[in-house]
DNA sequence: CTACGATCTGGAGCGAGGTCTAGATCAACT
DNA sequence: AGTTGATCTAGACCTCGCTCCAGATCGTAG
């Protein structure tokens, strides 16, 4: 039988590292740093289970850090979720105003891609004609 | 007047930093990391002049940063144009590969964005039922 | 029982990317 | 000449976000 049996509903943070692409060390750290909700279930002696909802949890948490938001910013929105009922408009308005980066963040990207495209058809055109034809901006 | 036209047209480290957005301190930093293509010019005093082709190049860097390149992808391709003609497939596959990574970046946010957007939704939509329909769960 | 891998804690270390300081010099204005 | 602000160098320092280590313990398979 494998880990779980009992244990069907709780994951080590090995299996936790599994699911969520944060590694062990990580999931250390990001217990200390306090950005989980709860505090995470221990076994009799001493290792960490983790429930669905704090897995679930984490993978906001990874969605949130791979678009850039801050551990501190994530830090806070584990404190007002942590503080319960009461404070919905601030966790919104945090969500929303993060959502409003990620779609400056998106169109700059964007921006930068079509420069980007516009060098690589610069180049791609030069070697198309031959890379002989001499010399040529250092910048292009 | 040709002379005095291209002496008018070098800038000092200020207007550099103000044109592309960095900082006085990281133009420096960049030079001394050997992202600059050349070395930058100086006054019988010592100061700094950035050509216009200076400019361009950091411009370009800042585009390639923003979309993160790391600098030692930016050194190597400085390098490369430093080197001068014979290695444009290299300078060209150096800026394809960043393409593509810039293209799953912009992917992976709009995923993030898509994700942020839901719970943003079911936030929305318990405020505007009125906060006090009580307990849900921490996570959402 | 013994091994062996996974996990534990506290704290040190690391790589990226700058940022800042000190103390001197330069350049322009008054 | 004096004042002021920008720039110079070398190098120390900083934040962020982990990552790794040492040394001990847990827990399961053989």
């Amino acid at each position: 039988m494998t880990t779980s049996e009992a244990a069907v509903q709780s994951l080590s943070i090995g299996e936790v590292a599994d699911r969520t692409g944060l590694s062990v060390h990580a999931l250390r750290f990001y217990e200390r740093e306090g950005l989980l909700v709860g505090p995470v279930q221990r076994t009799s002696g001493g290792r960490r289970r983790y429930t669905s909802s704090d897995v679930e949890w984490l993978q906001i948490c990874v969605r949130l850090r791979e678009s850039g938001m801050p551990l501190a910013d994530l830090k806070h929105f584990a404190e007002l979720v942590r503080h319960g009922p009461g404070n919905e408009a601030e966790r919104l308005q945090l969500l929303d105003t993060h959502r409003q980066r990620v779609d400056a963040q998106i169109q700059a990207l964007e921006e930068c891609r079509s420069v980007i495209a516009w060098k690589v058809d610069i180049y791609a055109e030069h070697l198309a004609r031959g890379e002989a034809d001499g010399l040529w901006d250092p910048t292009t």
